[in-house]
DNA sequence: AACGGGATGGTT
DNA sequence: ACCATCCCGTTG
């Protein structure tokens, strides 16, 4: 039995719809105000590099875009509505894109997580990338993190056997109304914590 | 300084 | 379908 290692820059610097696939089945972890949390990935979005007017870094680059336009692997994390989403950045430096986590399958820590999110309804724990980052502990001061040093926030080889068996489905990307439509979101098929609509998660 | 729109999420 | 909430980019 191998340790768990954080996964590499050249996992991240590769296309940014073959990495939001392959992050299916991955663990996410985090360990934030000494509370170790952790959740299977089930549910991912691809932001591209170009031709994708729903990318933050499609139009110019921002003081919020800041991280897109940075290295593969350091985590971009923004605020909206109140709350936040976490994404990895991918491909080369300048190329603007990334992928955004949008739900999980719990692993570790669900006492804490029960008590950062104030609810005990499974599916609203780590549903969503909101609520997933609240639960993991995730806010603005983990923008710009090095997601490949296995500190703070990283993610790692998922559970083997126990994922061997997974379907991963594409469907439109969930809230992107200005960009054409596109299958750029992948998600484990029938899992109960993948979000949206019965229809967008069977 | 003002304004409008979100890669949300929970309620009606 | 509605809206609470608030940050950010744009415009004046």
């Amino acid at each position: 039995m191998t340790q768990p290692a954080p996964l590499n820059q050249t996992f991240y610097k590769a296309n940014t719809a073959q990495v939001a696939r392959n992050l299916i089945g991955k663990t996410l972890v985090s360990v934030i105000d000494r509370k170790l949390v952790s959740g299977t990935i089930v549910e991912t979005e691809a932001y591209l590099p170009s031709n994708d007017s729903a990318c933050h870094a499609s139009k110019h680059r921002t003081q919020r875009t800041e991280v897109m336009f940075g290295p593969a692997g350091f985590a971009y994390v923004y605020p909206i509505h109140a709350k936040y989403c976490f994404n990895i950045v991918t491909e080369s430096i300048e190329q603007g894109c990334a992928v955004l986590i949008r739900a999980l399958e719990p692993i570790s820590g669900r006492t804490t997580i029960e008590r950062r999110r104030g609810v005990q309804d499974p599916r609203r724990l780590t549903t969503g990338p909101a609520n997933l980052c609240q639960s993991l502990g995730i806010d603005r001061s983990t923008n710009g993190h090095d997601l490949t040093l296995g500190k703070k926030v990283w993610i790692e080889e998922g559970l083997g056997l126990t994922e061997s068996g997974i379907t991963i489905k594409t469907s439109r990307r969930i809230g992107v109304t200005s960009a054409k439509a596109r299958l750029l979101r992948f998600y484990s098929a029938g899992n109960p914590y993948v979000s949206g609509p019965l229809s967008t998660r069977t």
